[in-house]
DNA sequence: CTGAAAGCGCTTACAG
DNA sequence: CTGAAAGCGCTTACAG
C-alpha cells in the first residue's frame, strides 16, 4: 500500500539516499547527472515524498488549521476561500474543519489538529469561550477571527456593536418609525454585539426583537411575527444577510413592499445580497478579505514578524445602500 | 518551540516511553497507577502526539484530502459541510484545497496531498480532465465527485443529461413556446451534459444559448441579453441555481414577471432557492449529500470493502416545483 | 505489567 | 559532489 520512497529511488539510481533527497529538493550540491536520473526515477515511481517524515524531521507541517464554527451558506464559501486562496499563494495546507456546536467541542477539535499543523485559524463565536487556547500545545499560534476571545489580543474582528448602529441610524434617516430586529442567536457573541448597537440608538420604548438563528428560515419566521403585531414595523434589521432574504420573502408573500412599506437592513453583504429583490441594503464587512486577513496574520506570527505588525484588525463595516432601504 | 514529546513525560513519571505511549492510547497493559500519572502529566504539559510521527509508523494518516475547483457560493459550502460531517463521524481530518483553475492544477496539488492522506475526494469537472490519477502513489485511494473520469468507473456522478431533459419537458409541460437557456462553461463537463440533454429534447430551431459560468453575474448578464430577442423566450432553464438567482433579478428589473411572462428552471437545489423571489423551480442534486456519500465512498474503499459495494453511484435529479414555473 | 530496541521515511550536519 | 550516520517522535513485537 505504500508508494515508492527515496530508498527505493536510491537503490534504482545507485546513489545514497541522501543524494537522491538532495536531488528531490533541487539542491544543488548535485551532479547534473544524479539529478537528472533520480528525478526521471521518481517520476517513473510515481514518488511522493511522505509527509509525515518531512514534518518530523523539519518540525513544520506546512499546514495550518482552520477551526470554523459551521460551513452553511455564503458566509462560510467566502471565508474559506479567502483563507484558501492567501494559503494556496505561499503553499500552505489547509486542515479545515466545519460544524462544532460548542466551545467543549472546539477545544478537543484545537488538540486533535493540534499535532499536525503550524497553526490555527479559529473563529469560534460562542460567547462562552474563555479560554481556548488552554490544552494547546504551549506555543502552538493561534489567530483568531470574529472570536470573543479575540476581541482584545489580536486576531481579526469587527466591530459589531459599531455596525448595529450604523443599521440603527440608517433606518432613522429613511424616515422609518418602528425599527425592529431580528437578532442572531444570543450565545453567539457577534450576534449580542449587533443587537447591543442596534438598541442603544433607541431610547425609551424599545424595538420588538425576534431571536433568530442566521439561518434564513429564521429570518423568515421573525418577519411573519413582526406582521402580526399591532403596531407593525416599517424597518428591519436582520443581523445577517441570511436572514435578511428569509425576510424578504416573507415580505413578499405577505403582500409588503420593500422599501415602501418596510425598509430592510441586513449584515454582511455575501454576494447573493446583490440578487436579492429588491437588492440588500446591508454593512459590508469583506467576508473573503476576513479569511484572507486572518490567514495571512497567522503567517506573520509564524514568520516571528514584529509584534507590533501583528496587533490585531478591526474591521468597520461599511454601509452599502441598496434599493431594499431606499425610501422616498 | 515544538510542544512536549513522549519522552517528556515519561522522564517525569519514571517509565519507559513504550509505557507512557500506551497509557496516552488507552491500551489495558499498563498498570492503572501509571496509566493515571501520565495521563496527569500529560495533561500538565499539554502534550498533543505528534501527527506525523505517528502517521510514519502507523503508516496512515487518518486524513482525507478534498480537491475541489472552486469554492463559491451555497454550493460548494453545502458540498464541504456533507464531507466534514461525515469525516467527524468517523474521526477523520480534512485536507481541503479549492480553487485549482486547471487540471494541470489539480493534478500538482493532488500530489502535494499525496504524501500526507489515506484518500482524496475529488471534483474536477474539467472537460479535459483525462487521466487526473497518473502521477499519483500507486496504490491511494480516489473517489471522484461529479467529474467526468469518474463518469464510468466509480465516484459519485449526477445525471446531468437527464436533469437538462426534465428542465425541457417541464418547461414544456407549463406552455412555453420558446425556450431558451444559460448553460454553464463549455469547459466543464457537467454543464456540457446539462446542455445536451436540454437541447435533446427540441427539434427544429433549437433554443437560444447563452454561455455563463455558473455565477450569478452571469445568469443576470444571460437574462438581459435573452430580453432583446426579437422572439423573446418564454421560458429559462438556467443550468444552475445561482445563475438562475442572477436571471431572476434581471427579469425583475425589466419588468417581467416570472412565471406569467417567462418560466424559470434552475439546477441544484442550493438552500436559497426556497427563498428567492419567486422561489425557484429547479432540480435537486442533493448536494449535501454528494460530499456525504463520496466521503462514506472513500471510506469503503480505505477498509477494503467489497468491490461490489464500491461501484459507483448516479444520482438522478428530481424535479422540485416551485412558483417560478408555475404557469396557470 | 514493563522496558529496550527496532524501525517508519526523511533531512542534514559531518567528514571526505 | 557524495555517503554513512544520527535523529525527528512515535508504536509495537519481543523478551522478560
Amino acid at each position: 500500500m505504500a508508494g515508492a520512497t527515496l530508498k527505493d529511488i536510491a537503490r534504482e539510481a545507485n546513489v545514497s539516499i541522501a543524494s537522491a533527497s538532495r536531488a528531490i529538493n533541487g539542491l544543488d550540491n548535485v551532479a547534473d547527472d544524479v539529478k537528472q536520473r533520480v528525478l526521471e526515477i521518481a517520476k517513473r515511481l510515481r514518488y511522493v515524498p511522505h509527509g509525515g517524515a518531512r514534518s518530523l524531521v523539519m518540525s513544520r507541517t506546512n499546514t495550518i488549521g482552520v477551526l470554523l464554527p459551521d460551513i452553511y451558506g455564503e458566509f462560510f464559501a467566502e471565508i474559506i476561500r479567502g483563507i484558501d486562496v492567501a494559503a494556496r499563494a505561499r503553499g500552505l495546507h489547509l486542515l479545515v474543519s466545519g460544524s462544532h456546536g460548542n466551545p467543549d467541542e472546539a477545544l478537543s477539535i484545537m488538540r486533535a489538529m493540534g499535532g499536525r499543523v503550524d497553526g490555527l485559524l479559529v473563529m469560534s463565536p460562542f460567547v462562552e469561550s474563555h479560554d481556548l487556547a488552554s490544552a494547546l500545545p504551549l506555543n502552538l499560534p493561534v489567530v483568531t477571527i470574529a472570536s470573543q476571545i479575540g476581541a482584545g489580543r489580536g486576531g481579526i474582528s469587527v466591530d459589531n456593536f459599531g455596525g448595529g448602529v450604523t443599521a440603527a441610524r440608517h433606518l432613522c434617516e429613511q424616515g422609518c418609525r418602528r425599527p425592529a430586529l431580528i437578532s442572531g442567536p444570543s450565545r453567539n457573541f457577534e450576534a449580542e454585539e449587533r443587537r447591543r448597537g442596534f438598541l442603544s440608538v433607541f431610547d425609551g420604548e424599545p424595538p420588538p426583537v425576534f431571536e433568530g438563528d442566521f439561518t434564513e428560515e429564521s429570518g423568515y419566521s421573525g418577519a411573519k411575527s413582526f406582521l402580526t403585531l399591532a403596531e407593525r414595523p416599517d424597518g428591519i434589521f436582520a443581523a445577517n444577510d441570511m436572514m435578511a432574504v428569509g425576510c424578504l420573502l416573507a415580505l413578499r408573500e405577505a403582500g409588503v413592499s420593500v422599501p415602501e412599506d418596510i425598509a430592510v437592513v441586513g449584515f454582511d453583504d455575501i454576494p447573493i445580497a446583490r440578487f436579492t429583490s429588491p437588492p440588500l441594503t446591508t454593512l459590508r464587512v469583506g467576508v473573503f478579505d476576513l479569511g484572507r486577513r486572518g490567514l495571512e496574520m497567522l503567517v506573520a506570527t509564524l514568520e516571528g514578524e514584529d509584534e507590533t505588525t501583528t496587533q490585531g484588525i478591526i474591521v468597520a463595516p461599511e454601509l452599502v445602500r441598496r434599493e431594499s432601504s431606499r425610501h422616498k
